[in-house]
DNA sequence: ATCGGCTCTGACAGCGCTGTCAAGTGCTGT
DNA sequence: ACAGCACTTGACAGCGCTGTCAGAGCCGAT
């Protein structure tokens, strides 16, 4: 009943707890046989190293921390695909918690995680802010995955937002488009650039640029929508800064009976669920999130086993998925 | 740079090792101003207890772990912001973990729960089958949201499906409808329970009930959306067993030129942000699973606490929320 | 017979904390 | 002045493991 321990292990094997110990660790100071008899010993009992015991011990855990800023953004979810895929390959175990939206809790997150002893922390779309990042940073290893930051001790890494913008904005432009409008994510990570993205874009072919401002939500999109729908010359077509406004902005302008793709055009951006979803079927600029799961994997990893001094700012490059939402004019 | 221990903040407070400890277990047997001089010098130096260290002595971590069985399905975010706040209100720390849709990683996931000490482990949408879950809860207190089980050793918490299937098949005819179809969940969880809901309800009224062999999944609502529209008479509405297939029914309805609400009405399960969209608004059945989130963090302290030896089966109540997929015939 | 080389043992200190206890310390009331 | 009380101390064992080390045992090779 009460869980098996080394000693039981040992005895049950009939070999030392020195030899199960490093069994355990995988040395390789230890013969095939008695390897073969400590591990048929340990299945049979059940026995599972406590990892308390052995990370007081051993000053590392073999665990690294996930924070995922919010549960409900179907952004984090492939991240913490990709981040979980890694970290196993590498023999690292997962642990996941979630900000809540709120600076605080994924502050509170963070610390529970140090407390617990993870060897480093991931953190996905952090509300925290910079300077308190840097200071986290001199504790434990950090990488944030989703913001970009000048930072000389916390890695990054995100896509090219800026890419992504220019990449929306050409591809409506391509399709003949040219009152384009942009709604933009505020202060939204990302946001800016992919505005700058959107504008620079715009008048590399000669076009006007607007921007309307809005958030990263369904309802400051539904807000925008709504409002360009009721103008008298609605726009051509939309970029908008994420696919939660996105949709929301679908939902504005049927409510003004304005059809997408037939009167104008849609693109969002992250290219989440939501956008593959048949009913909604968004063309979106996609980031592939599993690979910055992983990559942000590997950059922790190495810092928390080489001891790299400088940090490294990863940009992976965006794509546009075409759907149904945009059509030629 | 290294972390303060104990010592530390004795030393800095001036006072016992012994007396530090007994301030941070919260004892009563300290004199106020002891108290706040040890808690002034922990600020100070920034010390937080150990977790492992604790843990190993203590044999009891007050964290709690929770395994949610696939992060990308929007059911689980509410439940987890549920037991977030119900364990936060006493004092449990919680840990999550995916079980990224596999019932070996949601094993794996609660197995590495266990090495870390956690005083109990949540399960939502488990995958586990019933028999592993009872050696599992030999092991460690186990409490089960979103899935029926008839167990001693297991709390669940869920909502009534039943009554569920029963209300959204009475809406539907309380529109005036009357041939409605069900598509149903196949093994998902709690999918029997809705199909029976529906059955009963249409007999009670003298009506034919014809389920459609569906998942929980958009791909499974969109074939059987197409082929319901496909039929030379398609029905009145549709009762969709979750709200994932029903937005899949809904493309697939679009596919065929089947207007929702004017041409058929449709009903989800569940009420996930996914119906909330203002684009989608599926009428559907909620479950609160915020309230769920926190009564299973109930249940589950119970357990650890008291050391309850049956166990409790909770079912709340759910209740319709009418959106723009289903209208009066 | 001797010498490594390999594998294994037993012992020990230590990780940071809990939990218990006998033995103080200082203060109060009488 | 002395008991009684509330608080504090120091000491110790222990949680399950790591990490290191001297040394034992056994093997084949020289």
């Amino acid at each position: 009943m009460t869980k098996p321990t080394m000693e039981d292990v040992a005895r049950a094997a009939g070999l030392s707890r020195a030899l199960v110990s490093l069994v355990m660790r995988g040395s390789d100071k230890v013969s095939d046989s008695s390897r073969e008899r400590v591990l048929a010993a340990a299945t049979e009992l059940g026995y599972r190293p406590n990892l308390a015991a052995r990370h007081l011990a051993s000053k590392r855990s073999l665990t690294i921390g996930l924070v995922l800023n919010d549960l409900h953004n179907p952004f984090f979810p492939e991240v913490a695909d990709g981040v979980h895929a890694a970290a196993t390959e590498a023999g690292y175990h997962v642990l996941l918690n979630s900000g809540y939206l709120r600076g605080a809790l994924e502050r509170e997150a963070v610390e529970s995680f140090i407390d617990l002893g993870v060897d480093g922390v991931l953190l996905a779309g952090a509300r925290i802010g910079a300077s308190d990042l840097e200071q986290l940073a001199a504790r434990v290893p950090v990488t944030v995955i989703g913001r970009h930051l000048r930072s000389t001790s916390v890695d990054t890494v995100n896509n090219d937002d800026l890419a992504g913008g220019r990449l929306a904005t050409e591809h409506l432009i391509d399709l003949g488009h040219r009152r384009i409008v942009h709604i933009d994510g505020g202060q939204g990570a990302g946001s800016s650039q992919r505005r700058s993205g959107y504008s620079t874009a715009m008048r590399d072919h000669g076009l006007e640029p607007e921007v309307i401002s809005a958030q990263f939500t369904e309802e400051a999109g539904l807000r925008a929508g709504r409002r360009l729908a009721g103008r008298a010359q609605p726009p051509e077509a939309i970029f908008v800064a994420n696919d939660l406004a996105a949709v929301g902005v679908l939902g504005g302008l049927a409510d003004h009976g304005l059809r997408v793709p037939d009167d104008l055009s849609v693109v969002g951006y992250d290219n989440t669920s939501l956008a593959g979803i048949h009913h909604i079927s968004l063309t979106s600029v996609d980031q592939d999130r599993q690979t910055m799961g992983r990559l942000a994997v590997e950059v922790l990893l190495e810092r928390i086993g080489g001891g790299r001094r400088g940090a490294v700012h990863h940009v992976i490059a965006p794509s546009l998925v075409r759907r149904a939402t945009s059509a030629p004019r």
